[in-house]
DNA sequence: CTGAAAGCGCTAACAA
DNA sequence: TTGTTAGCGCTTTCAG
């Protein structure tokens, strides 16, 4: 590695000295065009790269970024990949990927050790770990600059974007309703994953608002996975008063609920509607299409990393919560209840 | 950032020269037990961590790994970024995500120019961006090591990790044949992804070697997505004389194919027997679960990691060519062809 | 507007 | 076995 030819020969060569070069490799004022000129064209003659450690050394920032997760849709983790990588490239800043289980005590010493290793300059948390209170605080306290996606708990210490989850479980289940269901069941997410819990809030909301009563064993905990969905829809399904709906906290469940319902013969959407929440490919990748809520993860991803970076720059900037909508998609697994029919 | 204590306060609470503070840092030999293990003590007393920037810069490797790719498939990414990460975590390595389309053709220069920049010591590309033949000459021109994983033409001038997806594609055809399929219908991979290709190859041998002929029309050109397959299913299909099997070159192809099935009122396997390639967890979320190919991407990245990373120690040490190989693995997709019942 | 000098915090080469 | 002296290639400080 490392560039043979550094900001020394580039100064030679314009005849200037290499603080200038340095200006205007960095875009700073106070050069006069001719000499930014011929700094650029000297840049240009040679070829040559500034090298980012030696900058970084001197200028005691990395320019690199940390995204930490810990989740197991390969979707959601490439999707929150590309938002903070687009916002990266646009800030001339790299990202490593710091996948780590939430379940681990030690993470935040062991990331707040590779901070003080300045091996970058702050990090993204995304969920379940952004709901992780000793790693937040641990964090906090060894003063690492950090942005969270979708913290579940109260926005205040830290920067974070977050989306109207509750609000678009209410409006699903406010459409399930528009379509005649009455008996509608809820697989709710896993206990760890605030965000995907305060769904089941939505979901009560728009069932208590309509006055329909949700029998005890309608809220199904569910783990976010396609095998928990999978039980879900068993058990639900075999109940003698069968839910004509059933609304899963994140498609994977609804996936699995899907594979339940086709066990025990049932043609959804005629004879069962099922709908999920985070619009991943295998909604569209199943049959029927899965009626579903767009979560925005990229963009979100995207602001996240925008705030970190402008935290960077800005110690002292003040901490910002961001909103980002998600969205009705509604298709193919969902329809009018059989009862509203007769 | 920054590590506000230094090397220099190491060495003065341990009362030794920094050079000595180095050698322990990086387990050298030479040291006095008894130093060692009062210098030990000082870096544990003061919580000391030293710059990873400073030593990149003096030592001249950043030992930062880059990872490129580009693939539609969130899964196949995650499994290629986890193996990677495993092999970086034992080395201590980390890993820089570097996604580029395959199709850009000023890759190779902003790679190099990265390199240059002493962003990492090198890269790993992965398909079809290792087909890319362009990109791989220009990294090899400006001299970044690097490694491929299964590259789909000749082997020989960097390191590789590849599969057997040939052998592979023949023993499934195989089974299929031996469960009395004889009008097999292949779907084939992205014309750009060289070893999804080979597998075209591993077909038509099996089916060669069995004396089976195969129509034209029986081999169609998929593009490796769930659309792709969709189409293929659709057209092979309403032939006069359709398939009694068919065998897609990926997962998200097969699982095209079960729903363009599905709504020719197809059943699946009594029908039409499906099966895929890569196993890819759709497979298994799918109804039926798809026959596929378990692809041990996961340790193939961490092998062309590892590879790498001893390439970047010795630059002189040999090109290596490692196999790792792919296993069958039968589901509930595919059973005996309805004529061999009768 | 431009430059000289002094680091940033570590490793490498050579002495002792 | 240990230390001394130079850097690595940039940015920053402060003069001019």
């Amino acid at each position: 590695m490392s560039s043979r030819i550094t900001i020394e020969d580039v100064a030679a060569l314009a005849r200037v000295s290499i603080k200038t070069v340095s200006r205007v490799l960095n875009d700073e004022p106070n050069v006069q065009i001719s000499t930014r000129q011929r700094v650029t064209e000297a840049i240009n003659r040679l070829n040559f790269r500034p090298s980012r450690v030696a900058r970084s050394l001197a200028a005691r920032r990395t320019f690199i970024l940390g995204l930490m997760y810990d989740n197991p849709c390969a979707h959601y983790v490439a999707k929150l990949q590309a938002g903070a990588l687009r916002a990266c490239a646009s800030e001339g800043y790299d990202l490593l990927v710091l996948p780590r289980s939430y379940l681990n005590t030690d993470t935040a010493s062991e990331i707040a050790s590779l901070y003080r290793q300045s091996r970058f300059d702050g990090v993204i948390l995304s969920p379940p770990l952004s709901d992780v209170t000793a790693l937040v605080q641990g964090l906090r306290q060894e003063r690492v600059p950090l942005t969270l996606i979708s913290p579940g708990g109260a926005l205040v210490e830290s920067s974070s974007v977050h989306t109207n989850d509750q609000e678009a479980a209410r409006l699903m289940t406010e459409y399930l309703i528009s379509m005649g269901h009455r008996d509608i069941a809820f697989v709710a997410g896993h206990p760890d994953h605030v965000a995907v819990c305060t769904r089941t809030a939505g979901f009560l909301e728009a069932m208590q608002a309509a006055g329909l009563s949700v029998p005890d064993d309608f809220v199904y905990a569910g783990l976010n996975s396609f095998e928990s969905g999978e039980q879900a829809g068993a058990a639900l399904l075999a109940k003698p008063e069968r839910p004509t709906a059933i609304f899963a906290a994140n498609d994977e469940m609804a996936a699995g609920v899907c594979v339940a319902a086709r066990h025990r013969g049932l043609d959804i959407p005629r004879d069962l509607s099922v709908c999920g929440f985070d619009d991943i490919p295998i909604a569209i990748q199943v049959w029927p299409a899965l009626t579903s809520v767009t979560q925005p993860i990229q963009d979100m991803a995207e602001k996240a990393a925008e705030l970190l970076i402008r935290q960077i720059k800005e110690p002292d900037s003040a901490v910002e919560h961001v909103e980002i909508r998600s969205e009705l998609m509604v298709r193919e697994s969902t329809y009018r209840a059989p009862e509203a029919d007769a």
